[in-house]
DNA sequence: TGACTTTAATCATTCGTTTGATTAAAGACG
DNA sequence: CGTCTTTAATCAAACGAATGATTAAAGTCA
């Protein structure tokens, strides 16, 4: 018969509450999601590492499905708590009026902050590798990652671009540049692989994000004075 | 285990019966591993979208991770042909010599070359979406991605980029820069989706990345202006 | 004919989900 | 206060469906 004292609690440790079960199924799921992939990774793979129970799936998030649109839910409030250090704490308020320095200095943190998580933060890249493999078939964890963080963020980013440089925020140039802001950030942490191999570095950390904040704040100083410079 | 073991004969001719069931599985593997993901791709998938055989993925690359193989050297193939328009027929050649001015051209004609390619065309759709894939779990087929493309191809842009600024080649500056130049053309493709919600467009076709050439190009020329007036 | 290629059927695994039993805590009630 | 009932949570076990691989037979073509 089975019983509790074949699981002692010092493999179980404290009686976990619904909650931590559930909080460990999520932090489980974004890892595994993300390291190898929503078909490739099992049910049991997940209450492995979570020690919890397979059932414990379904019971808490109606599936495997479920649990995915959780890890999104998740992934919108870790983000938006390391975009709200620089951009505000509500990204959906109007932007603070800035002058041009102000709002490039802005930018120029906002670069930063993105480096130093995307880049070399470990557990960004359970997050950019998650949001990576929804991107290529959106399901509707996409969606609420991108009303939650995509959308919000974008649209602040394109505000502060205005103010530097007096372009219209809404227009395609200010918005296309804008991504191509954030594209060559990400990129080092999607291309991690053939970075490392190609500058013969072992790991992406502090002197390595240095540098590649280095030059993408080059970059950025650089199209801000060539757009400042000349009329579209 | 029947597996093919050398190339069908390099002589042009009518594609046997043979070639075209195994062209047909690279294909199909290449669009459903990119679109789905490997471990999310049925080999029934595969030979239903190829129109073949189950039986012939194994005979002709051993199983499916043959064939993940032989895709990877499809991309390789495919890139290289493309690249070759814009750096020359051999990447491993060493780089034509030409002044800053010529040089600076042939980074924008490598841009707009990649732009109409990654972003534009449909097919590296599934090429990018493969390559994303294996970069976040490396197999046996980044290998054959980082060796026939990332390399040689990030190596001749270096190269490029010093006779246009006069960087030194292989530093760690130019070596990042010009991954900041790929990253902000790729992201386009990996992140279509935010994109074209963000844009209002519906599809990245000519005019959308005439659009993204046009701000990607003013990115180049901003930085190089920027890069040649000083002294690193 | 004889080597190459395709086909259909079968194999052992592995998958996500469901089930019914079990536990502990909270609630109901006289 | 003590007892009975309900609820939430977890667990091991098992189910049916799917997967990748294999095999032997049939088909194809020079």
């Amino acid at each position: 018969m089975p019983t509790r004292a074949a699981h002692p609690p010092a493999t179980q440790a404290a009686p976990s509450s619904s909650d931590q079960t559930r909080a460990a199924l999520i932090r489980a799921g974004l890892r595994l999601f993300g390291a190898k992939g929503f078909a490739g990774t099992s049910t049991r793979d997940i209450a492995g590492l979570a020690n919890a129970n397979i059932g414990s799936i379904a019971y808490h998030f109606g599936g495997k499905e479920g649990l995915r649109a959780a890890c999104a839910t998740h992934i919108v409030e870790t983000i938006r708590a390391v975009a709200a250090q620089a951009l505000g704490p509500d990204l959906t308020a109007p932007a603070p009026q800035a002058g041009p320095e102000a709002a490039a200095a802005i930018l120029k943190a906002a670069l930063e902050r993105m480096i130093n998580f995307v880049v070399a933060r470990p557990e960004a890249g359970e997050i950019v590798q998650f949001i990576v493999r929804e991107l290529s078939q959106p399901t509707a964890a996409l969606d609420i990652i991108y009303d939650g963080v995509f959308e919000p963020t974008h649209r602040r980013l394109c505000d502060i671009w205005q103010q530097a440089t007096g372009e219209p925020a809404e227009s395609d140039r200010t918005k296309l540049t804008v991504f191509t802001l954030i594209g060559q950030v990400v990129y080092f942490r999607i291309a991690r692989e053939p970075v490392l191999r190609r500058m013969g570095w072992t790991t992406i950390g502090k002197a390595e994000a240095a540098a590649v904040l280095d030059v993408a704040a080059a970059n950025l100083n650089a199209i801000l004075t060539d757009r400042k410079g000349r009329k579209p």
